[in-house]
RNA sequence: CGGGGUGUAGCGCAGUCCGGUUAGCGCACCUGCUUCGGGAGCAGGGGGUCGGCGGUUCGAAUCCGCCCACCCCGACCA
């Protein structure tokens, strides 16, 4: 591709809006346009580095047995209502009417889809396993899009749903991902680290996550130095504290003006925070799937106040569709008094109170009445719970639940999901089929996603310097990119023409600069734009009948002669690609 | 949705407090000449509903009101 036809420039300075390195760098280099909050346009050189992510993709798919097909984005709202999800779901699931007046969803995942197409295809065990995937455009109007490519709202995704007979048959399927999964994101050259994961709006009940490692990511992973427990915070257990015995006192009502935080609390009554117990009120959205009506319920629940609320934690043992903040009107009518609240004498809320509360003897909690606290509060004698579970959120230095040696904590992006679903979707839509004794089953299946965008914004992350981007081979828009360090006619001109000719007659993708620009104009945007290989054509090196080579992460350039250009750049390009294969390392099953 | 911020040419900004010529600057773009190995110089040129609507005023980018868009921080997810 000649530069002077590229539908795309570069940007000597990136809009003031950007702010990750990735968004800012893909906006400069002129990978991509935003269009509107977090949706955007994929110029040519992205578009070209997308191609290669999900020829990667579509390898490694098809190596495990993936069978490619594409599933509408506008779906009918039947299947939805089928499922459930369309009361389950809230404005994330983006709906309108047709003109028939139809309700219509924008598709923001694909189990609806797979699951009609299953129950029409899908009739006997010989049928039986199977694999599908498409790389399919999605739209979820997300809370808050962000940081470009990272968290937007109109998306391509790599989705996989596998179908078996059996709980083995998916444990095959998923532990397949697993591994393929790894081979693929490192071929891409992108480090990534599997943890355990919530299962989130898809159902089921095991999932993976893949994510890649950087502080600016969005999620919180705990993991074990010592024995190689990993997760991410929403579902990670640390190990119980237990508390020695310490007989119960008597309940008594002190007064404590103005405490109306644990800090407060801790400070007044000079006791650890440990030695106190917090309520966080919620408002947790109940209702039946398949039915419309949806009830608002009060949970309160408790904690000890040197730990916080998980609420995805909260949110499985209440069984609750969704859960939001109560506001002040909501908490009003139990009884509790803000600043003072405790679970005790409560009326019409689901009190859930954590297991270290129920551990702690003798804890400082509200009096439910202003200027007031209880002390010698314990669990049992003086409250109830209607549920007991672990809903703390796990912070760095808690105990490995495993092996009890301190957790540590990172920040990462999440590129790839695995879950193992089971009959979530089989079970409300119908998908059977016949086993071998004639007898209708459930098809038992697992759904497998990649953030095919936010891979390349995390690519780019990744490989870059305070030049520009820095394509691993594997994925970068073109391998060679020439710099001509001439303008019109000359020899270095002639030269330039006849490698870009030469290069592309042998299939090596190039990208080349062809512009009237002044050399330092070139030079930078070839730092900038990032392929991997650059070849300098200029008078200089021309006289000794040489041009240069240089990689895009190396300082120096080296000379080879002209009529050695091709079979030279060949050679590199055969390099890193061996260099990036080499890094590809067959991982193990994750742990159970 | 709550909190914070920004909207002036394709991009980066000044001007807005304190209303008053044809709304500026840098980059980018077009023309010409020169230059030519790490973001060149000179000369000339094109490009603006000052986010939108309404109001105040003799007069609004500037003051007031409403709305919209985008970004950042918190609850969601690939």
């Amino acid at each position: 591709m000649r530069m002077t036809n590229l539908f795309s420039q570069t940007l000597r300075e990136a809009p003031a809006d950007a702010e990750a390195m990735s968004h800012i760098l893909l906006l400069r280099a002129g990978f991509i346009r935003q269009l509107g909050s977090g949706i955007f346009s994929y110029l040519p050189l992205a578009k070209r580095t997308l191609d290669k992510i999900e020829g990667i993709i579509r390898e490694e798919m098809n190596a495990i047995g993936g069978q490619e097909l594409s599933m509408p984005v506008v779906q009918p709202a039947d299947i939805w209502k089928e499922s459930g999800r369309w009361q389950e779901l809230d404005e994330v699931l983006a709906r309108f009417k047709d003109r028939g007046d139809h309700d219509m969803v924008l598709a923001m995942t694909f189990e609806e889809a797979v699951s009609d197409l299953v129950r029409g295809e899908i009739k006997s065990y010989r049928q039986l396993p199977q694999l599908v995937y498409q790389i399919q455009t999605k739209w979820r109007d997300e809370v808050r899009s962000r940081a470009g490519l990272i968290r937007v709202r109109e998306f391509t995704m790599k989705d996989s749903y596998s179908l078996d007979v059996d709980g083995d048959g998916l444990d095959r399927q998923y532990r397949n991902h697993y591994r393929a999964y790894h081979r693929l994101f490192s071929r891409c050259g992108l480090p990534t680290v599997s943890v355990e994961a919530d299962v989130g709006l898809m159902g089921g009940q095991l999932s993976h996550e893949f994510i890649y490692l950087t502080p600016d990511g969005e999620d919180m992973i705990l993991h074990c130095p010592s024995c190689g427990y990993s997760a991410n915070q929403e579902v990670a257990v640390s190990a119980k504290v237990e508390v020695e015995g310490e007989e119960q006192l008597e309940l008594e009502k002190i007064a404590t003006p103005g405490a109306e935080t644990i800090e407060d609390l801790t400070r007044f009554l000079q006791v650890p925070e440990s030695k106190t117990a917090k309520v966080v009120f919620l408002v947790g959205r109940f209702g039946e799937r398949q039915e419309e009506a949806d009830t608002d319920k009060l949970i309160v629940a408790v904690i000890r106040g040197d730990m916080t609320v998980n609420e995805v934690k909260l949110g499985h043992v209440t069984e609750a569709l969704a859960l939001r903040p109560a506001s002040a009107d909501e908490i009003a009518p139990s009884g509790a008094v803000a600043g003072y609240a405790s679970p005790i004498g409560l009326k019409g809320v689901l009190v859930v109170v954590d297991e270290s509360v129920t551990t702690s003897p003798n804890l400082v909690a509200g009096a439910n009445e202003e200027g007031y606290h209880l002390k010698n509060v314990n669990y049992d004698r003086d409250f109830e719970a209607d549920l007991v579970a672990d809903i703390a959120a796990v912070e760095a230095g808690d105990g490995c639940s495993k092996c009890g040696q301190p957790l540590e904590t990172s920040r990462g992006v999440e590129v790839g999901h695995i879950f193992q679903l089971g009959t979530r979707y089989s079970d409300s839509m119908g998908c059977t089929f016949l086993d071998s004794q004639g007898k209708a089953r459930s098809v038992i299946m697992g759904s497998y996603g990649i953030g095919v965008g936010r891979l390349l914004a995390c690519v780019a992350e990744q490989h870059r310097d305070e030049h520009g981007l820095m394509w691993p081979v594997s994925v970068a828009p073109f391998q060679v990119h020439i710099v001509a360090l001439a303008k019109g006619e000359g020899a270095a001109q002639a030269a330039s023409e006849k490698l870009y000719g030469d290069l592309k007659e042998v299939g090596v993708e190039v990208l080349y600069d062809d512009r009237r620009e002044n050399p330092g104009v070139k030079f930078n945007d070839a730092d900038l734009i990032g392929c991997p290989l650059r070849i300098t054509v200029g008078e200089r090196s021309l006289k000794k009948g040489e041009i240069e080579l240089k990689l895009r992460g190396e300082g120096e350039a080296t000379g080879v002669p002209v009529e050695e250009a091709v079979s030279h750049v060949r050679q590199r390009l055969a390099g890193l690609q061996a260099e990036l294969d080499s890094a590809v390392v067959e991982v193990a099953d994750y742990q159970d």
